[in-house]
DNA sequence: AGATTGACCGTGT
DNA sequence: GACACGGCCAATC
């Protein structure tokens, strides 16, 4: 810290408290856009450690596949719930990013 | 300070 | 489409 006053996490916490509603982004895309590419993981894991679930809808947060991965708030069936009740379009055990992805 | 881990991704077979 | 391998990042032990 000290150049831009916000840390890799809060940089990341911003990018998905935008992701509209009804729609999902993946990790990757999240890292892209959070200034480094590769840092999908470390994406991940800062939303493991995310408490702020309603500040930080981080259960839009899905695989480049599509997959639900996990969920610190009672696991990856609670999140693929949230995610059909917000209008999300699944393909089977998926979500459909050719339809739902933030873009 | 070094090693390990984790809600990942892209590529090759 | 499924499985295996390697790479990269940041936080945690």
């Amino acid at each position: 810290m000290n150049d831009s006053e916000i840390s890799f996490s809060e940089r990341v916490y911003t990018i998905v408290a935008q992701i509209p509603c009804g729609k999902v982004a993946t990790y990757g895309d999240i890292a892209k856009r959070s200034g480094n590419v590769k840092a999908a993981r470390a994406v991940g894991m800062c939303m493991n450690k995310n408490r702020d679930t309603y500040r930080v809808p981080c259960h839009r947060v899905v695989a480049s596949t599509g997959e639900l991965t996990g969920y610190a708030f009672g696991g990856v069936e609670a999140k693929r719930k949230k995610l059909l009740e917000e209008g999300i379009v699944f393909v089977g055990d998926r979500v459909d990013l050719k339809k739902s992805e933030w873009k």
